[in-house]
DNA sequence: CTGAAAGCGCTTACAG
DNA sequence: CTGAAAGCGCTTACAG
């Protein structure tokens, strides 16, 4: 007794035909909106598809189109809370655009060296194209990529000019953060950052040197530390700083401006009056600490927005920009007040 | 001058078929292993594939086996610091072993009221099954799949006997908590949730409940919040408990237990001489404290890969148990200490 | 504007 | 053990 005439398998495109006595290519061009076809009888198939709750086998569309309707997101393996966040929320905007035109998301988790599962999917034709939530040095997928000529994005900067990228201006905003704090009278800044290897690290770090350059400051490579890897570093580093007597610590995130806030917190170093900090950006976990954080704000939803949009724009031929450089709040507060 | 014989279009099976002078129905044999086929066919089938790298295409595969090897893993849309990491790292669980298996995912975000995406999946056949990863009162999802006979397991508790469910015990985990709490001597013990909506809370305070009448205590209710959406009403509960003189509170959650802790500083009230805390469920937002805190402790990867694995054997036609549950871990701190 | 036919790339009874 | 054929459910030139 129910609407499927009795049948209970899953309607096809040449039930609806028999029911409505037109051929399945006509149908099938109702649904699709190619080919010519007369509005009565698009209207009458529309009606009764509607009506009847007719959907189309995807498998089966992918096979004689060539074309899958799922993009993949690529997630590095992270834990921290400040990664999780990012990524997680980066999602959430891949998957606002891709839903809006009718993709869905097919998410791997990766290492980063394992190719394996990116190779597979490409390869069984799963996806119509990939984003890179993350980008390295010397990338893999990226010449994985490149080399079978699938569309892919990369969130993050990268070096080779033919990779298409979306990202914060990572360079341009440390800069700016670098320079404003300089105006406000500071006179030494120190860097504090980890794993070089990562793409958007590099551009933090590059940002803060060239506002060396652009003010026209010595950078004293003692008040730099690039290779953080875990907290006793992170420590290690803030009580020599604190010796050598810098008046404000940059921080390449939030995970180590976490660290640093802690340590002076326990070596009874008040913020901003003995120590300014600023973190080079912004997430919920600064929201957590008493005296309020300078840092960099990006909006990261927009950039999973953006990075799908660009991706879905290639994936149907549109050209891209080679960048889309999203921008950023500098955001103020007391940690470098004074 | 590759391996694909001159010819760039993707190999297919008849390409190899051809290449090595047997039939189609031959290598297919060969690939899936089902079928009769003789020993040194098959090698010599498997080695050519091998060497020049042939993928059979998805699309295909899926027609003619209906299925897929792919299954959705529905999020819920937040942004706390607790939420993001749970529901990313049982992600990154059921990813773990979807991979192992041959699957992939496909995340899709809901708000819990639209079924139009997860309807749009099911209906154009596009994933095998599904894992609820949040479950509610009265859940529309479940009831769609179930309608849909569709396989789908809730992470999480849910009332309906034929859900076929996987949950850490959260009722036995904080029933356990709050016993140990009395055992220690503690005479009474506040508690403070927010949405009982989400089936999780239920079976927090459930047990809660249950460690009261299992203890022959009488639970006061005036020492019970479980509607605090939001700070303000954290707040305002803590400084009523506080002046009521409870001893110990207990938080349903890291999100809540985090207010809790701030304002207590706030008030100058020190834990755990002046004030007990304890929460039910550990989240690295914990290891920020100065004073560490007492909770409950689930491994919510292990969460991801059993769902995972009880919803490909329900795929794969195995009998399943209704009910996973996952043990939980009690881990005192100072919190409640003294 | 519409239909019949071939094709997308696999799988799987059915013969042999 | 192996092959020819039909089928999975769509799309799309090609005729008309």
């Amino acid at each position: 007794m129910n609407n499927n005439s009795g049948n209970d398998k899953t309607m096809t495109i040449h039930d609806v035909a028999r029911e409505l006595g037109v051929s399945a290519s006509t149908v099938s061009r109702a649904i699709s909106g190619k080919g010519r076809i007369g509005a009565a009888t698009r209207d009458r198939i529309l009606d009764y598809i509607e009506e009847h709750g007719f959907y189309p086998n995807a498998a089966a569309q992918s096979l004689a189109q060539s074309k899958t309707n799922n993009i993949a997101i690529i997630l590095p393996e992270v834990n921290t809370l400040v990664d999780m966040p990012f990524f997680h929320t980066c999602m959430y905007g891949v998957e606002e655009v891709a839903q809006a035109n009718d993709y869905d998301i097919i998410v791997v988790t990766t290492n980063g060296n394992d190719t394996k599962p990116l190779e597979r999917l490409i390869q069984n034709r799963k996806v119509d194209g990939m984003i890179l939530t993350r980008t390295y040095e010397n990338d893999k997928y990226v010449k994985f990529l490149k080399q079978k000529q699938i569309p892919f994005v990369a969130v993050g900067k990268f070096p080779d000019d033919d990779v298409v990228q979306v990202d914060h201006d990572n360079v341009g905003a440390c800069k700016e953060l670098v320079t404003v704090l300089f105006a406000k009278g500071i006179q030494n800044i120190a860097y504090l950052g980890s794993n070089m290897d990562q793409m958007v690290n590099r551009c933090r770090y590059q940002g803060y040197e060239e506002a060396y350059r652009k003010g026209k400051r010595k950078l004293n490579q003692d008040l730099v530390y690039t290779d953080l890897s875990n907290k006793a570093m992170v420590e290690k580093a803030v009580e020599e700083l604190k010796k050598s007597g810098v008046e404000c610590i940059l921080c390449q995130d939030d995970y180590i401006c976490d660290e640093v806030v802690r340590k002076l917190a326990r070596m009874g170093v008040r913020i901003p009056d003995q120590m300014k900090v600023a973190s080079c950006h912004y997430s919920r976990i600064l929201e957590n600490y008493p005296v309020t954080i300078t840092s960099l704000k990006f909006n990261i939803t927009e950039l999973g927005r953006r990075s799908c949009q660009v991706l879905l724009d290639m994936i149907h031929g549109k050209t891209v920009p080679d960048k889309t450089l999203l921008d950023y709040e500098i955001i103020l507060k007391e940690s470098t007040k004074g």
